[in-house]
DNA sequence: AAAAAAC
């Protein structure tokens, strides 16, 4: 062991002490806070980002104590030093960016997760045999914060891993299964990514023991794990409305009184207002916690300011975690905007696509339920496998649909926003967005269900007349990514300003 | 603006 590595374990088990550095720490660490909030407010220390304010700061209070001038001093401090500059390598070649106060460093390899976080080894041995060898960059940095009981707000692109991300740290932090109730809380924007998260965990947990559990039907739930229930289940994954539904019958049919995790996924999604909004929901589950210890930590590939402004107030210490540029789309999709003219335009793109071959499977986008049911009725004749998608489907032909999309029964799905976030279908090769998508974050996460985990895919966007006024901030986020667009489509406003 | 989300 290198004394690199010396002190990164160091480092890894640091934590603010307040007994043990007494009062000066105290003030250091407001100190240190009213620095960090200056720094997230984009103050003066703007110039400070991914620069990696660390676990260092607990490390120049033992630098401190020792004598002046001592040997050991100055080697401490060359060292930290070293370390620190070994941090920041790591850090900006993932292109990992914290905001926060004392933030671990990021972990390397899945095998430091069992060494530093004490993960278990059964679950190592399933990562290994779902074929995943090394951490993503948000695995790297959000898996040591969670461990840590830090809330967080991250921002990692569509497909690089944030599912795991966030279940990890779950299964390391619970250790093993307890009989207390629900510990921790995945909410997911729709009952398909629910699913797929709940399946992951299974898989993930397996031969660990922990009981993961998804709602099923709201109305079977009270009994299953209601106060009479003596089947406790560790780990709950769910939609937010049905929670919402089972906490304010009476008495509630849920308790969560001991979650000690509570992860918002998607959560720009999931911040959407209204009066019929997500936000409300949200609101009526994060006040059902009401353990002491409840932590909370936000995921998604898009953040609006309303998220982070929310995160910033109302969470203890954050810590915030951006991988790349918020906001953008991977550069693993080859973008192609389509001109087609007019709406019937649309359907003679679409049927040359197919007629002059192309690789299934592939996804359809369109703006609405109608939509969708329309262009099915259009494509159900063409002798291909197609199949259709949205909310006003039963569940059992959502479910059926989606597995036969997994195992590659049909060629082309058409669907609505309903599988436009979190959905992660293995070798997806086009996505067609038949319908404009309404906002580039929209088309960001439509066009993110290819191009998965370093796999290229391939996106084609239709655009007609009606298309104009949106045209040119989808025209710049393809650009961005590195794909060609025409100049006159980003160019005109900006000579104009 | 639509879609999603309980029974």
């Amino acid at each position: 062991m290198d004394a690199f590595e010396l002190f990164r374990k160091l480092g890894a088990g640091a934590k603010f002490d307040l007994k043990r550095f007494g009062q000066d720490a105290a003030r250091d660490s407001l100190l240190f806070a009213v620095f960090c909030l200056t720094e997230a407010a984009g103050g003066p220390l703007k110039d400070m980002e991914g620069s990696g304010i660390t676990w260092t700061s607990s490390l120049d209070r033992k630098i401190q104590n020792l004598p002046s001038d001592g040997k050991e001093k100055s080697s401490l401090k060359r060292m930290k030093h070293l370390h620190q500059e070994k941090v920041n390598r790591i850090r900006s070649q993932h292109r990992i960016n914290v905001h926060g106060c004392d933030v671990p460093d990021p972990v390397s390899t899945f095998e430091d997760l069992q060494s530093e976080y004490r993960l278990s080894p059964r679950v190592l041995q399933n990562l290994k045999d779902a074929g995943l060898t090394s951490p993503t960059p948000v695995q790297m940095q959000a898996i040591p914060l969670m461990m840590h009981g830090r809330e967080l707000l991250a921002c990692a692109p569509t497909g690089s891993g944030k599912t795991l991300a966030f279940c990890l740290p779950l299964l390391a932090q619970l250790q093993q299964p307890a009989n207390l109730g629900f510990r921790a809380v995945v909410i997911s924007p729709t009952r398909e990514l629910a699913n797929q998260t709940y399946r992951e965990l299974l898989r993930l947990s397996e031969g660990v023991g922990f009981r993961v559990h998804i709602i099923e039907k709201a109305s079977l739930a009270a009994k299953k794990y209601g106060p009479q229930s003596n089947k406790k289940y560790d780990i709950l994954v769910s939609t937010p409305n049905r929670l919402v539904f089972l906490l304010k019958q009476d008495p509630p049919a849920l308790d969560f009184s001991s979650v000690e995790w509570l992860v918002v996924d998607e959560s720009d999604k999931l911040f959407e207002g209204g009066k019929t909004g997500f936000r409300e929901q949200l609101a009526a589950v994060f006040l059902a916690c009401s353990g002491s210890k409840v932590r909370r930590a936000f995921f998604s590939a898009t953040c609006t300011p309303d998220v982070e402004q929310w995160c910033r107030l109302n969470l203890d210490n954050l810590v915030s975690v951006n991988i790349g540029h918020r906001n953008t789309a991977v550069d693993s999709v080859e973008q192609k905007l389509l001109f087609v003219g007019t709406e019937n335009g649309k359907l003679v793109a679409m049927r040359d696509i197919i007629k002059t071959g192309f690789l299934p499977p592939m996804l359809v986008f369109v703006q609405s339920i109608d939509r969708a049911r329309e262009l099915f009725h259009e494509l159900v004749y063409e002798g291909i496998n197609v199949e259709v998608i949205h909310a006003d489907r039963t569940q059992q032909q959502r479910d059926n649909v989606v597995n036969s999309f997994r195992a590659g029964k049909i060629w082309v799905l058409i669907c609505t926003a309903l599988l436009a976030r979190g959905m992660d279908f293995k070798g997806v090769n086009l996505v067609l967005n038949y319908d404009f998508p309404t906002s580039s974050v929209e088309y960001i996460h439509r066009i993110g269900r290819t191009g998965r985990a370093g796999h290229q895919g391939k996106a084609i966007t239709f655009f007609t007349e009606n298309d104009k006024p949106l045209l040119r901030s989808i025209a710049n986020v393809i650009k961005q990514a590195g794909c060609p667009v025409p100049d006159y489509m980003i160019g005109f406003k900006k000579i104009h300003r």
